[in-house]
DNA sequence: GTCTATAGTCGGATAGAC
DNA sequence: GTCTATCCGACTATAGAC
């Protein structure tokens, strides 16, 4: 008996959403400081008063967009993600020599640093990057949502496929280094986007540069893997 | 017959350093729009109408800041990369086959990388960081100081070390992506700080993580450098 | 749930005395 | 060069009608 499922009070849920839609755009713009909440009600075409109701303020607007963002996010790489670490479930590594970690775990990594890579320089994680990075200087609220949903599954991941790959503990020191100095990579792409621009004399990293970016990156980590993997 | 230099108007001068110095800890504190002259004044010591007279306004210091910034940053960073760019001063790369390239130039290259590595988790760049990666975001005119001064000579030099070790073009596409990569491996303890503790549980980056950084970036540059000269 | 209106604060800039 | 005093705009939050 399939029934269509009434959204609890409509009204209230469009704008709840237009606002946070907004929220996103005008904080990831501007930063949480410089954004006004009368700037974001005119964007979302609602009334400044509904964030006080809907969100109780201006910082509880910036969390939900937080709770929005983990959202995106979590579906654009975290199912790449999840879908890798089906295939290695339960799996030991002891058995395994050099090659056959190697040429086991190295592919999935590889595959997975691609869609990181794609999803951090695109568009959208434009106005992210602002608001994440602000969050990794002085950690609020918001950082527990974001890490607790995305940055901690993801590094998990990540660091199972390096620590498949070299050998070792995922949680270990050495794994966790080798964890962040790999995603780092392509990190710069998006922290440091004006410095690569001017440089690269790129106007954009758009399609073309991903791919040289991603490339770059493969054969990167391709070697950083080998090198630790052999000894 | 020696004689001790006068400043030009040693009070203007000295309340000028002291805002720009409380200019700087309250920037990098609070980011540029949280900000308020009001508290810069109050820790300079300064009277909050002596920024309109020595800076135009706000944004003039916060220029200035920047000013600052470069110094500063110029003399940690630029005196290691300028002597050992000295060092290879009009030196071909032709001649020399890959065992010696590598020899040559992953050395000073690794060495650069330490200081630039140790320059960026240090408890002084803290501040500057989220000044720096608002310009990277969205760039000033305070961008196009900081490049001038310090990102365009950096990069130019490790990309310098790059090419020299892996052959080519200093300024190539392929030489360029291999140095921000090479950056980034380290940029993400900075900009990637929060996530960085939480996941390896510690309370800072203090000297013998600094030093564990260090070594992994080595071991993964070595290993890069290796596998991109060897073709 | 949505609106108007406004209270209450705080910010940057600046005039003008010293 | 430095200070006090103040202007004026912009902001967030909220009271209260609908």
């Amino acid at each position: 008996m399939p029934f269509q499922r009434l959204p609890d009070s409509p009204r209230g849920h469009i704008t709840r959403e237009a606002l946070i839609q907004a929220a996103l755009g005008i904080f990831g713009r501007d930063g949480f400081d410089a954004a006004s909440t009368r700037a974001i009600a005119a964007a979302a075409g609602a009334n400044q008063a509904l964030i006080g109701y809907h969100f109780g303020g201006k910082e509880g607007l910036y969390l939900a967009v937080f709770e929005h963002i983990a959202d995106r996010l979590g579906e654009q790489v975290l199912p790449v993600a999840t879908s890798i670490k089906a295939q290695f479930q339960g799996r030991g590594t002891r058995t395994l020599n050099r090659e056959a970690r190697i040429g086991l775990y190295l592919p999935p990594l590889l595959r997975l640093l691609d869609t990181f890579t794609a999803v951090l320089v695109g568009e959208e994680a434009a106005g992210w990057a602002r608001l994440i990075l602000r969050e990794q200087h002085s950690p609020s609220r918001a950082f527990d949502v974001l890490y607790a949903r995305i940055m901690g599954p993801l590094t998990d991941i990540v660091g199972q496929l390096l620590a498949g790959a070299v050998g070792g503990a995922p949680d270990a020191t050495r794994i966790n280094l080798l964890l962040f100095t790999t995603l780092g990579q392509a990190l710069t792409f998006r922290a440091a986007r004006a410095s690569v621009l001017r440089r690269m004399g790129w106007q954009e990293i758009g399609p073309r540069e991903l791919a040289a970016v991603q490339g770059q990156i493969r054969r990167n980590v391709a070697a950083i893997v080998r090198a630790e993997a052999g000894r």
